[in-house]
DNA sequence: GCGATAGCAAACACTTTGTTCTCTTTAATT
DNA sequence: AATTAAAGAGAACAAAGTGTTTGCTATCGC
């Protein structure tokens, strides 16, 4: 890709977080996104579609990159296949996301912040499903396998949630024991 | 409240429901919403200052009703706490819905489902919250309390959006089962 | 029936959007 | 260094949406 493309498309991606800090995104608008990051309007059109089409390439590359690390993850240690690993896929993703690459931080903080959320539980549910194929689990068999997965994606998510709204004062580490404790138990 | 009042009233919820069953919340005009509900544009602004501030107005008559039915049910049973009682709150709940009241199923199926399950969550956590005050639980004592309570109304959350995407094909019985299988072991 | 209130329609100023045009700048290649 | 193709800037545009005002009519509660 050219220079200046990547050099456009970074400006308005991050015209756009810093945007997103402040307001909500059905409240900020294309002419802001473009005066922010000084380009042209033409220039802003010829790389996105819409507002919305730019939301979701931002999504996409923050979580493409996530996830493809958490990916790697998962081959070496399964979920929490084997008990006491200190090394677990959740573990590896909150340390991931404390790290703030991409200002990760700010966008799952902002008053938007369920748009990116929604998305990143997308991402999340494919990753706990490819997990759950190959796994020697409890006999919770009465209990669709499908619940299961939605149970342990949505609430990872909702703790994210909890613990950015609650300003972050837990270490990932910790996280994951409260995580381990509510999600062990049943699988 | 006025006859004709209640009228308009009824008339713009009737039309913005029906509108967030084809069009996400977004992509729907003030406009459409008028041209639906067949009253002037004057009228629409006497009673909603903006198009956010009707949706405020329907997640509050929707929610405020529901959960208010909860918390009556909770007097009597409360949460979990007594075992293999059949009667739950959260069973309460995913009756309710199934009635369909207001036609909350439409709005919690459309493609701003979301919003309103957000709302939803907020109001579930209240809830939960009142339930675990006086509460005689697990030794879990090393997991914070509210983490817990977020954990289980994100959860429910999370289910209710599962169910509904997946067409409703369990009873609320059923869901209320395999909810009790994945919180009862850690409350 | 009467006064008060709610609703309607048209027009409004204003904002935002997405496109089109022309012109300038920059990158990659020789 | 010169060339050429691509990218960006800036202005102007129609179209659509927003929220308000004005003048008039219909309806409610008493």
């Amino acid at each position: 890709m050219d220079r200046r493309q990547r050099k456009t498309r970074t400006a308005i991606f991050s015209a756009f977080t810093s945007l997103l800090a402040e307001r909500s995104y059905s409240k900020i608008t294309v002419q802001e996104i473009i005066d922010a990051a000084n380009v042209g309007r033409t220039t802003f059109y010829a790389h996105f579609e819409t507002k919305d089409d730019l939301l979701k390439a931002l999504c996409e590359e923050l979580f493409g990159h996530i996830i493809g690390s958490a990916m790697d993850c998962t081959h070496t240690h399964g979920l929490y296949s084997d008990g006491s690993a200190p090394e677990s896929v959740f573990c590896h993703l909150l340390q991931h996301l404390q790290e703030n690459d991409k200002n990760i931080i700010a966008l799952l903080s902002c008053e938007s912040s369920e748009i990116f959320l929604r998305f990143f539980k997308d991402s999340l549910n494919e990753l706990v499903r490819s997990q759950f194929i190959n796994q020697n689990r409890k006999a919770n068999t009465d209990i669709p396998e499908d619940f299961l997965i939605n149970h342990i994606s949505g609430s990872f998510v909702e703790m994210v949630l909890w613990w950015i709204r609650g300003r972050r004062k837990q270490t990932p580490e910790e996280l994951d024991r409260y995580f381990r404790a509510v999600i062990e138990p049943i699988i």
